[in-house]
DNA sequence: GCTTCAATGCCCCACCCGGGGCAGGTCACG
DNA sequence: CGTGACCTGCCCCGGGTGGGGCATTGAAGC
């Protein structure tokens, strides 16, 4: 299946010299049909729509390779999170349990170091799309890296699409092909090349999805706000100590229960709230409440912060 | 420049019948060139990918109706926040000023309500893309909103990309035409049917970045949220009377000072306290407090309704 | 060394809270 | 008509709150 472009010329597809990987938009007989054609580039966006839909989640590596697939077939899927400072990690991978050893365990154990593609990405690469055959400028069979470990993996051909994240860590999407589907046509690299800046663009957003910020913002609703509420509000002014105890008081705890859960006596926690009172500059526990209930028009922008940063100073 | 469309007949090209809206990519001459034809689908790509690597910041509308205007051009690029419990909000436009009261201040001060794509946004829409001929069922000008609002804004065609967020909110991207540019193709509808998948996830993804989010969603949701609190909590199990002496102790307010503001002695707004405690099941204000918090978890179940309804049947 | 802060804990005292009781007047409903 | 809910308001009383004071110990900074 992964050679099912036709082999066989066209009359007048050669005629007008449209580029081969159109080939399949124009049936048998030489006439093309219209649906064929908007069906196609369709394709193209309906998968990149799922991937964009799935970014940040665990859905979006499996979706971007079946986008990519959609266009261009290839072999032994893998994503890798090449890490400034870390061995390199397999994110995700449709690679066959056979080739599973080679393709990661033996990887790992060192010729990673002197894959072209990791050196390449390590640094500070330009492109987002990069041929073996190019970067080992035809002299891959020259290497020991060849020689000790690409030989053995049984592949013909590889690719990448590589995405630069934020301190210099990087994201490659591999690709390969396996003898019995032949090395990459030059057809295919214009295909792959054309698709490389969306790909590499979706994989970097992707990466920021995981943000902290976001996470806890979108995801979930107001009480969460609050549970953030209560373990930030009034912490860049009380002490840790001050901050347990308020955050008792908040969830609803009177002074004796605060004292039997903190394993402290009664009057402690009475002192401890009166030194609360005294910095947050209220003089009753309504005084509090009401100050808590305010604060959380200024979760938003505290960002994880105290919101009582922002209220306290809202000319910023 | 907007119908920059050959109108001329090509030969060979209507031989083939290859789509009209594919006629750019051939030269005069008739022979397509193959840079040419992949020039195009590079421009959707690159252009495209510029939005994606701007999503979460503010130039990502420009970026992504740039994007559109690289398809299919149109005009008063306008981009709306229709949230679920406030007025409509415009997120970025490119209107130029002498449309933008009609566009946008007499729209807000009251229209926008009859607007069909505003009803269709707040009534579980189904699809990423409408036109206005087909929501209206060509009925448009037998309407009110006709006669008072859209006669007057000079457009002859609408059309908008929608995209649904969490909450029931949506982001529309609205697309217009005046007489001298006339009203879209069919082809057209067919090229902006056909991107609207990657637009609006793009449109969704970029809800959920960070920035976007805390600015126009989850802040004025929280502040929304707790006034709304503040009015409803307790609301199907107190009296008018003693709803007024809650609300004010939630916000704040002393016994002596709730006394003053409603006009009567300080023993009644004891006695009301008595009788919100009683029917509230709790023993103390702290009680209270702690209860009004944690009913804002059932906010968005109550609908607008007392939200302990929701907080003492969980159940339901 | 001195000062400040933090954590812990004891004491005094004024005062408000919250439980209880009682009351009068109005209105709606069975 | 009787009952219950609502609104208003007065009183008693136990107990917790919140202001103040004092103390010890340890750590950090000048």
């Amino acid at each position: 299946m992964l050679a099912a472009k036709p082999k066989r010329a066209v009359p007048v597809f050669d005629k007008l010299r449209v580029p081969a990987h159109y080939a399949f938009l124009y049936a048998a007989s030489g006439k093309p049909t219209a649906m064929t054609d908007i069906a196609q580039l369709s394709k193209w966006n309906r998968d990149l729509s799922q991937a964009i839909s799935a970014l940040g989640t665990d859905a979006f590596f499996p979706a971007l390779i079946a986008a990519i697939q959609g266009q261009v077939r290839f072999d032994y899927p893998q994503v890798w999170l090449y890490h400034k400072d870390l061995p390199p990690q397999v994110l995700y991978h449709e690679i066959p349990d056979n080739a599973l050893a080679s393709q990661v365990d033996t990887y790992l154990d060192g010729p990673y170091r002197e894959d072209p593609f990791y050196q390449t990405s390590m640094n500070q690469p330009r492109s987002k799309f990069y041929r073996l055959s190019r970067i080992t400028a035809g002299k891959l069979r020259e290497t020991q890296y060849y020689r000790d470990y690409y030989a053995d993996t049984g592949t013909v051909d590889e690719a990448i699409y590589l995405s630069r994240l934020r301190g210099s860590n990087v994201i490659n999407v591999c690709m390969m092909r396996l003898p019995r589907h032949g090395t990459f046509t030059e057809q295919d690299y214009e295909t792959l090349y054309l698709l490389a800046e969306p790909i590499s663009e979706l994989i970097k957003s992707h990466s920021e999805h995981d943000d902290f910020a976001v996470t806890h913002l979108i995801q979930p609703g107001i009480d969460h706000q609050v549970d953030l509420a209560f373990r930030t509000f009034g912490a860049s002014l009380l002490s840790p100590r001050e901050k347990d105890v308020l955050e008792l008081m908040l969830r609803g705890y009177g002074t004796d229960t605060s004292a039997d859960r903190l394993g402290i006596a009664l009057e402690t926690v009475r002192r401890h709230r009166k030194s609360i009172y005294r910095k947050l500059d209220v003089s009753s526990q309504t005084d509090l409440f009401s100050l808590f209930i305010n604060s959380l028009t200024c979760l938003g922008q505290a960002a994880g912060d105290d919101p009582l940063r922002i209220y306290m100073a809202p000319s910023q």
